[in-house]
RNA sequence: GGGCGAAUAGCUCAGCUGGGAGAGCAUCGGCCUUACAAGCCGAGGGUCACAGGUUCGAUCCCUGUUUCGCCCACCA
């Protein structure tokens, strides 16, 4: 490869993405190009982003689901919309309060230390320093967000938004304050939602507890994993109709280590073929236990506080850590012959999501949101189709957790996050709920106020997204033109933990959808299916990648994995491969550039009616139509990967293999107009092609597209191709597919008789069919410099010579004299290959035609259709038989 | 236990409402042919998991089985 060649063109030879993109991508931001339009009388379309939690760092995840939001965007803003895209990150309480904390623990404190106000502002002055990580990261993705409108979920307006929904709902009796069992994390100090609550297959150990009765005639034994809440115990339970346990109504039972004598009650819950059949009852600390004794008017008994650790009312073990206190237990118990058996035990423990501590059920006051009728509307939305999700499998599972919904416990016991807006009267008692602080009670008038110290679920705030971005309360011109948004794009695994509570709060508070569609993405996995993650080892960083391939081709890879499956299994081969089409795309665009350069741009408009043009023309137009009908489809629908393939086979064995190497002859031709419409169209392809595919890759695109001739306004305001009714040209597709199959065959056949690829041959076709003779005749001299063909006779009819290479395409004979260069033991066994499959194919064919029901039952095109290949399985059976028998000559 | 999804070429995956199996990568052969060797031209490769059923006709619809994955609930 020479250098000189280099120096023709003006465009680097390979394409050198990192300086492009960061050129690029300053750009854009210094003219404002992704600043939101609000023009009167355009459809607006709008995207506000999932936001991200501050303390992010970007994953593949985002990149996929960011990648996916900007093709979008780019697209609709290119189709002139009113297009906005929302940015912002998530406060994401817990998550943010342990980043600080830890920071707190390097300098040997803790939250308590700094106090509620000093650790708060602390976390802010961490959200300005490192805050940003995640949204400097999405720029180097490309994203075009209206970065002027970042918002943060704890931002002035968003509380405000937060405070307002929160005592609306309070005050129509939504939200309530009451005791529950909830699922505490003793580690993060707070209750956990149960989805924030991951179940995990630990191994651990089943207790038989002897419970001795309460006149000493006897015991049941029971079974535990956790004995230790034994302490708490307040009844034994077995069920109602178990024969083993009649006896035991009028019996009491005398709790080991305490003493206390508690009930038996009978309850339809217990299962009797697990253990014993019989149930200790810890209401206090057990989910299933809590309904047992609201069914028996059991008295709850706490033995734990919200460390984890024993209190008061376990007796001699107060202070002792839960599993600490287990051990003891056990050992209590096994020394006063207590213990029936030990067992190994496989079960699922509870843990924090957030930091893997095993969490403890236990009771407390919390704030609840009742959901019931929230969902309703949910539900209603989403089956009148105000709502709509993609891929459709979703419906099912979405009405099938709606049903089954309980209600939301919001508050949390941290400090990092909305502090619930009420507050209770030192003197009265009273609760106060407001948006603004009370200064007096409006009771007794007393002021001493105490509001609540828990903050809420961050979901709460995440839930208003829609329209607290878009400025509500206030009531915006935002809010009036891009509410209810557009398409919400996420992953699936938070359809519940976020997708359907916007439902709820945007249909309530709004009395509207927050969004027409809802494109539930895959989530992304290693290439066996494994879950990426840190200690696996197995994560693909796409900033990594971005510096490695392109953010270009990353994008593209993302967007071709994007088919509506439920998982991605990411290769980083894919995305290498990508890079090449990148590459391909480029050194198109050079080629295209060296003959452009003096181009005038208005050359186009040979292009706008082909009617007059030359085949290769017509032809790439037709394509190009429908290439662009197609990419256009797969968007309106969420098909990305659709997007991809349909662009990148265009490109790649439409343009580039047929197209371009077609009309070289016509570029470097004397005669002007030949050379005039070639660059018409080619500059019309280039042109058309970069703007279809800038929406998933912006960069190149845009590149490309600054280089081509005439002055070029950014091709983010280019507008996007439409299809053009002009362009279809189906005679000329078919007419260029008999010359793509005659050459693709006449080359197939130089290759297998291994003819050097620069030697010249003679090819002869053999044509009865007079149109398509016409055709090849007219087209003669394109397919002898496609293959390389000194001469190529075309005749109605001929005698094949004995040693000559065949083929048959479309009717037609290909024949290539090849003196001696034929491997006729190789051929011949293809040959016979081939005839074996013909004869089976032939079989199956004439079986369905001699088939009355088939011919009765199946339309008349299929029948044709199978009629039409009877007749050329017939021929090309033939015609094998007459190749096999020239080729025995040879032998 | 309940629900959902997947099973198609060596690998990763497409295949819309049933009518002759596709792509990319990998493999094999040949080529520095004047945009691209990050390339070009060719080739091989599949009982569409298995068993039934519906149908003139099934990769596609129905039933069952197997394997894998996910979600929900957790029998203490």
């Amino acid at each position: 490869m020479s250098i000189q060649k280099t120096e023709k063109y003006d465009l680097p030879k390979a394409y050198e993405f990192s300086e492009i993109e960061q050129r690029w991508y300053e750009r854009w931001l210094s003219e404002k190009s992704f600043r939101a339009r609000t023009d009167d009388g355009r459809p607006s379309f709008s995207i506000v982003i999932p936001p991200p939690n501050v303390t992010g760092v970007l994953h593949i995840g985002h990149a996929l689901n960011n990648t996916l939001q900007d093709v979008l965007v780019r697209y609709h803003r290119m189709k002139g919309d009113n297009t906005l895209w929302v940015p912002g990150t998530d406060h994401a309480g817990i998550a943010t309060q342990n980043v600080v904390e830890r920071q707190l623990a390097g300098e040997k404190l803790s939250r308590h230390d700094l106090g509620r106000e000093a650790f708060i502002e602390r976390v802010w002055a961490w959200k300005e320093e490192k805050g940003g990580t995640i949204i400097n990261q999405l720029k180097r993705l490309g994203a075009s967000c209206d970065w002027d409108r970042e918002r943060f979920t704890m931002d002035e307006g968003l509380s405000r938004a937060v405070r307002e929904v929160f005592v609306r709902l309070y005050k129509e009796g939504l939200i309530y304050k009451g005791d529950y069992i909830v699922n505490w994390c003793p580690r993060c100090h707070t209750a956990l939602a149960d989805d924030e609550v991951e179940h995990d297959p630990t191994e651990g150990k089943l207790y038989h507890i002897r419970y001795p009765y309460a006149d000493g005639s006897g015991y049941v034994v029971v079974a535990t994993t956790r004995p230790e809440t034994m302490l708490g115990d307040t009844a034994v339970a077995v069920h109602p109709e178990d024969e083993r346990y009649q006896h035991l109504k009028s019996v009491g039972i005398s709790l080991p280590l305490t003493g206390r004598v508690v009930p038996v009650v009978f309850d339809h819950h217990v299962q009797r073929e697990f253990g014993t059949g019989a149930l200790k009852v810890t209401p206090a600390h057990d989910r299933d236990d809590y309904e047992i004794g609201l069914r028996h008017d059991l008295p709850r008994l706490k033995v734990m506080d919200d460390l984890g650790v024993m209190n008061e009312a376990a007796g001699v073990y107060a202070g002792l850590d839960r599993f600490a206190c287990r051990r003891i237990v056990v050992a209590d118990l096994e020394a006063q012959g207590l213990i029936d058996k030990i067992e190994d035990y496989q079960h699922a423990v509870g843990k924090c999501y957030r930091c893997a501590t095993v969490v403890e059920p236990t009771t407390s006051k919390q704030w609840f949101v009742s959901v019931k009728p929230l969902a309703a509307k949910a539900v209603a939305a989403v089956e009148e189709g105000r709502i709509k999700l993609y891929p459709n499998t979703w419906y099912r599972t979405f009405y099938a957790w709606m049903e089954n919904i309980r209600d939301w416990c919001i508050s949390r016991q941290i400090w990092w996050g909305h502090r619930i807006p009420a507050w209770t009267c030192e003197e009265c008692r009273k609760l106060i709920v407001e948006v603004e602080a009370p200064d007096v009670c409006p009771d007794c008038g007393s002021t001493r106020l105490n509001q609540e110290s828990d903050v809420l679920d961050t979901w709460f705030s995440s839930a208003l997204w829609p329209f607290s971005t878009l400025g509500w309360p206030e009531q915006t011109r935002e809010l009036a033109v891009f509410y209810p948004t557009s398409v919400l794009i996420t992953s699936f695994d938070i359809l519940f933990f976020w997708v359907a509570r916007m439902m709820m709060m945007g249909l309530h508070i709004m009395n509207e959808v927050p969004f027409h569609d809802v494109y539930l993405h895959a989530l992304v996995r290693d290439k066996y299916g494994k879950k990426m993650s840190k200690s696996t080892g197995n994560v693909i960083d796409p900033l990594v990648m971005i510096e490695q391939y392109g953010t270009d081709a990353f994008r593209f890879t993302l967007t071709a994995f994007a088919a509506q499956g439920r998982e991605i299994r990411m290769d980083e081969e894919r995305i290498d491969g990508y890079r090449r089409f990148i590459n391909k795309l480029w050194n198109a665009a050079r080629f295209a550039q060296m003959h452009l350069k003096e181009a005038d741009p208005g050359i186009t408009e040979l292009a706008a009616e082909p009617k007059g043009l030359s085949l290769a023309h017509r032809w790439i137009l037709s394509r190009l139509s429908t290439t662009i009908a197609g990419v256009r489809e797969a968007l309106d629908n969420y098909n990305f990967n659709d997007v991809a393939s349909i662009s990148y086979q265009f490109v790649w064995h439409e343009f580039c293999d047929w197209y371009l190497e077609w009309i070289k002859s016509d570029l470097f031709s004397e005669e002007l107009t030949r050379r005039d419409e070639a660059k018409a169209v080619l500059l019309t392809v280039m042109e058309q092609v970069l703007k279809l595919m800038h929406p998933v890759i912006p960069f190149v695109t845009e590149e490309i597209w600054s280089q081509l001739p005439g002055r070029r306004d950014s091709i983010m305001r280019a507008s996007f191709p439409e299809t053009v009714e002009q362009w279809t040209d189906t005679r000329a597709e078919t007419t260029m597919n008999l010359l793509m199959d005659v050459i693709s065959g006449l080359r197939t056949i130089r290759t297998e008789a291994e003819v050097h690829p620069s030697a010249n041959i003679e090819a002869m076709l053999i044509c009865p069919d007079e149109e398509q003779r016409r055709i090849l005749e007219q087209y003669a001299d394109g397919i002898r410099s496609m293959v390389r063909a000194a001469s190529l006779r075309i005749e109605a009819s001929g005698v094949v010579p004995d040693d000559a290479g065949h083929g048959l395409v479309q009717g037609v004979e290909l024949v290539v004299p090849l003196k001696g260069m034929i491997d006729v033991a190789g051929e011949l066994e293809k040959l016979a290959r081939e005839q074996v499959k013909l004869q089976k194919e032939l079989e199956r064919v004439v079986g369905k035609l001699s088939n009355a029901q088939f011919i009765n039952n199946a339309p008349e095109a299929v029948v044709a259709k199978e009629r039409d290949k009877e007749t050329e399985i017939r021929t090309r059976l033939a015609k094998t038989a007459e190749s096999m028998e020239r080729l025995s000559k040879l032998r």
